[in-house]
Formats: structure tokens, sequence, C-alpha cells
DNA sequence: AGGTAATGTTAATCTAGTTTAACATTATTT
DNA sequence: AAATAATGTTAAACTAGATTAACATTACCT
């Protein structure tokens, strides 16, 4: 099962480090393949981030709920991303988001323990995780600039063409709370998009 | 001269991962001791960042100049922190960012070929860069959902409290820049915080 | 197929933060 | 000590985006 299941993770990790058989093996038999239904909760805001997922197929929201009860999208996880509360779990405290399915997800789940077992017998993964952190540090401040120098306009105009797939598959709520904005200034943005 | 410079850089260090002497001596054997006057570049946008500096006393920002020519911070340095356009690093090509030195400051620099090779010499480096790279990305995140979720007085309020230090050796207009507002508006901030 | 919940739109009013511009204060240089 | 540059303040007019509320459309459930 975990095998059939574990292609595209292991073509995921072979763009950063090259594993051999045998550690190809031993990491397939550690993680835990998992599927779970659409609304359904990979990890919820204050409880620890147990595990951290490599999603297979499917769509995810990560999102912070403020004290005043409005919820922001932190981001959105589709098929070949990682999703989790890296916060909560690195430290395994409470979480401060929430990570639920907008569609049925399956996901291939490292736990925290299995993931410092799996460090110790193959040190080439610590490569691997400092690569996607690079890559995830980067990008994460980026989006900070964008936030800053863009307008609304400008930054759905960047999500549209940086992740045309999720533009169809996400509501456009969720995306306006991703951008920042409301949705009824988002529908404005596109209603005046429509007439250029 | 690097060995007495290095102490705060090994201990620094020694917070992540444990190195034994010789480690030790390898490492501050390869790295650079470098000084920069009040306003010198360590980076410059478009050139790309040929290094990852360790600050050992001074402070810099880091900012970005868009394509209306305004400034927008990314993020600030002093004693202690790490700066560099890690996007430029890893890939080697052009930086986004410039960082400049707001006061004289002191770094240790590993230039990419070191830091490479320092990872196949003292492969526990690894973890050192992949534990420094999760708390980045989380108080990246972090930020992106404060900015979000928060006016701008109580960013500035909460800036104040994580980096009062800061807070001092920072001119007002800088600040404002790193927290997405005008320097009006932050003196308006200022001026009613005042007569609370 | 019909009913309900989820998603999306429009428009009026409002506000947090911007812009502009003039002036005040503090450092730095000579 | 004066002159200049850098930093900080105030206030009026303005705008990007929020809020509210009513309605339209689409998807889902039985």
């Amino acid at each position: 099962m975990i095998e059939e299941k574990g292609k595209s993770l292991l073509e995921y990790i072979s763009r950063y480090v090259t594993l051999n058989e045998e550690e190809e093996a031993i990491l397939l038999s550690k993680v835990n393949y998992r599927k779970y239904l659409k609304g359904q909760y990979i990890v919820q805001q204050g409880d620890v981030c147990k595990s951290s997922s490599f999603i297979i197929s499917g769509c995810t929201k990560t999102f912070y709920v403020d004290n005043k009860g409005q919820e922001h999208i932190v981001m959105f996880a589709i098929e070949d991303w990682w999703t989790s509360d890296i916060g909560s779990f690195i430290t395994q405290t409470p979480a401060d988001y929430n990570v639920q399915c907008l569609e049925p997800t399956e996901a291939i789940q490292f736990s925290y323990n299995v993931q410092e077992e799996l460090l110790e017998k193959i040190p080439k993964l610590e490569r691997l995780f400092r690569k996607m952190l690079e890559r995830a540090f980067v990008s994460s401040q980026k989006r900070i600039v964008r936030n800053f120098s863009l307008t609304a306009k400008e930054r759905y105009l960047y999500f549209k063409e940086q992740y045309p797939s999720m533009e169809q598959r996400i509501p456009q709520y969720l995306i306006a709370s991703y951008l920042g904005i409301t949705k009824e200034f988002l529908s404005k943005i596109k209603s005046q998009i429509a007439l250029e």
C-alpha cells in the first residue's frame, strides 16, 4: 500500500537528495499513509501538531482564527506540497493554525518521533529538510514583500499566475482571505478586470 | 583574530549542535571576519549574494526597492542574528534585496563554497542550518499572519515589545517601513499612544 | 426535481492608512 | 557656533479597501 502511494514522495525527495533502495524502503516503512474526507482536520489550533504531511492528492487550507473570530488563510497545499504547523511540530507545543481538507485528501505523514528516527538512520535527510526549509523561508519572505509593495489587484493577478490550478479548485472567499482582502473586494477587483 | 571574534558565533552554534574542538577550529579557519562602516552594503540588489553573515556587532537593514522606487524594509539584524539574501545565496542568482549597515558592523561570513565545504566536513552543520531555518520560517509565517490580523498600532506595539533594543537604535521612518506603514502614520500612532 | 446551504455579486457608506506639504528637532560636518 | 543634512511632527485632503446589507447563483442533499 505505502509502496504504491509513496511513489510521488520518493520522486519529490529525489529532487533534493539521492536515496538508495534500502534507504527508500526504510523511509516508507516508517511513514504513515492516511486518507481524509473533505472538511476533516489534519491539525487543529490548540492541539500539538504530531506530524507533518506530504500531500498525495487533494487540497488543504491552513488558517488561523484571530481573537475577533476572524479566519485568516495562511497557505493552501495541493499534491506534492507539505503541510503542517511547523512551529508546533518542531517545538511540540500547541498549534496556532488549523489545517483542514478542502477536498478528499491523501497524505503521507511523518510523526515527530519517526522524523527524528529517520534523520538518525538516514542523515542525508537533514539535507533534504534543510533545502525544503530554505525554499519555504524564501517564498515566505517574498510573500511579505508582495503584501507590502503590491496592491490587492496585483497580488490577485500574481496568485492567479503562480497557482492557476488552485484558482480553479478553491472558493473565491478563501482566496480573498489568503490575499488579505474581503471577498467583496475581490469580487470588485474581478469585475474591474473583466471590463478592462 | 577570528578565534577571538568567533566566540559569539560558537556560542550561538552550541545552542543547536555540539561541536568538538577540532570541528570548531575547522569552522573558524574557513570563515571570514569582516568590518563594515555605517552606510556600507553587505549585499546589493542585482548582485549575487556570495556569503551569509553572522553579525558580531552593529546593525543592518534588509530592504527592497520596488519598481516605483519605494524602499521596503524586509528585516533588521543585530548582534547574534544572521543576515543575507538567502534566496540569492542558495541559488547563486542576483539578489532581490539590499543589506546595508545602519551602524559600524562586524560580521563573520560564510561564502557559498565554504558553507558547502563545511557541510561536507562537518555534517552536523546540516542540522544546525535546518534548525535555524525552521525558526526563521516559523517567524516569517507568523509575521504574515500579524500583518493581516493586527492593526498598524498593534503591530507597532508588538515590535516594541519583541525588539526593545532595536526600537532605540533604528530611526522611526525605517521602523515604519518595516511595519508596512508611512512614517507620518507611525508618528500619529505614537502621539496617540502618548496621550492614552 | 425541489429545497437548503454554500458561494458570489453589487452598491452605499465608512475608516484606516496615504499623500502632500510645511514646519520642528536633532545630529553631523566644517 | 553656524550650516547642512537627517530625522520627526502636524494637519488637511484623499483613497484603497472594509463593512453592511440585500440579492443572485451554484452546488449539494433527499
